[in-house]
DNA sequence: CGAAACCTTGATATACTTCAAGTTGAGTGG
DNA sequence: CCACTCAACTTGAAGTATATCAAGGTTTCG
């Protein structure tokens, strides 16, 4: 496949993600102005947006598909930090911060992304203070989110991190159905391990005693909750 | 000790830690404006300046002295987060995301810090740009700080974190000396496990070892790291 | 000086990792 | 469409780092 054929043109007046974004708070004129840098690029799952360590030249803004936000250890194993779904932003943090990427992106399901040019981003941070404070406002909420990732690592068990994960995964992308929830995202279970924190084999013997308590159902990689009240229980300290 | 007893004058014009903190930056006119809503208050180790899951009413800022931030597990138990010094802001995060503190801060050695009312802050973060991107700069480094410590935390053992915290520690609070660096700072051991997320017994045992070989020296609670080289390579991958 | 908090060491328990081997599933090309 | 292949998944067995429990020693401080 050319590059010219993964080429898009995906206007953000008619983006249908852009109004759970931080672009919800532009008018029509910045948002014509944003087309002019803008490119759009269809990423196949396994396509990586960027590398840790690498400088920033923009952000990303996805329009379709999952990417997971992770960092590898000397040993190459992925932690994953975040998963990012349409709607979101990727990298203004090194931006803002003048760092390098602190964190690599891989596209988990094929995704349809924006990239807008790091000048053109300032600019609107300068001339929409609106745009501006959302940002702001949700970075600071990403520090206490990582604040309490960083408490649950340190003290909760595995089984409590994955029930918690779990619980996390189904609010962000579950489908509500017949009595469960699926949650619908394309993780591995090594993906899974990877947001938890453990080793693969781990999860995959936890899912199943969760299975066979009737928690959650397991519907081939897909996971289904069915007993979210006492997932949360799971969660929990001991409770 | 009464309260009019704790109070203290201290311009910020003439602080000695405004040179290293975000007030750097301000001008003789905004220093005489702060002046107004400021107080501030002499603090004892162990008091508490503000805890988790309360409205933010303002920011700290310390003068002298150090600050543990901390979040407690259902169990009570604490995970130390940061630890902050002379010069630090506290409480800036909560009241920029709108949201509760996310985490406890506590005195750690006897300390002078001012509170500046919210709103005083927020007319600043306004006036003065220099200011508010000098904040933003900070918060964005501390997302990335925050974003490696969940990976270490993922990924390392416990003898490799500790050895990673005593380096931290070392940069932040060492006081070299000959053939070593004294980690000049009010630890508890079970404070030091708390940073690094272990049991208190754990931490005593790999400090003994860490000593057996010669990378630290124990002096009372005071540790002095002797092989800062060795040590580094202790807290990387089975390096 | 005495009590309380803190530190240290030892013994035991276990959650989790790692290694190994077998099974299932998805994608590809003949 | 089937067979082949590789990756992903699963289960088992064994090893280990670390937590937990217990008890004695030491420092601190009122």
């Amino acid at each position: 496949m050319s590059m010219s054929d993964k080429r898009l043109r995906i206007a953000c007046a008619e983006c249908s993600s852009r109004g759970d974004s931080f672009f919800a708070c532009l008018d029509h004129s910045e948002l014509e102005k944003l087309e002019e840098g803008k490119s759009c690029i269809r990423y196949k799952k396994g396509q990586t947006l960027f590398y840790e360590g690498t400088r920033p030249m923009g952000i990303y803004c996805i329009n379709s598909g999952k990417v997971k936000i992770y960092k590898l250890s000397s040993q190459g194993k992925e932690q994953i930090i975040h998963i990012s779904k349409p709607g979101d932003f990727l990298g203004y943090r090194a931006i803002l911060s003048e760092e390098f990427y602190s964190a690599s992106a891989t596209v988990l399901e094929d995704a349809s992304i924006c990239f807008i040019p790091k000048e053109e981003f300032q600019g609107l941070l300068h001339e929409n203070s609106q745009f501006f404070n959302a940002i702001i406002k949700s970075i600071c909420h990403d520090l206490g989110v990582m604040r309490e990732k960083v408490a649950d690592l340190a003290q909760k068990s595995v089984r409590e991190r994955l029930a918690g994960s779990l619980l996390m995964l189904k609010e962000t992308y579950g489908i509500d159905g017949d009595k469960s929830t699926l949650i619908d995202i394309a993780l591995s279970r090594e993906d899974l391990a990877n947001i938890v924190g453990t080793a693969t084999e781990t999860v995959i013997r936890l899912l199943s005693e969760f299975k066979k308590d009737g928690l959650i159902e397991l519907d081939g990689k897909k996971i289904r909750v069915i007993k979210p009240r006492e997932l949360a229980k799971e969660a929990d300290f001991y409770g």
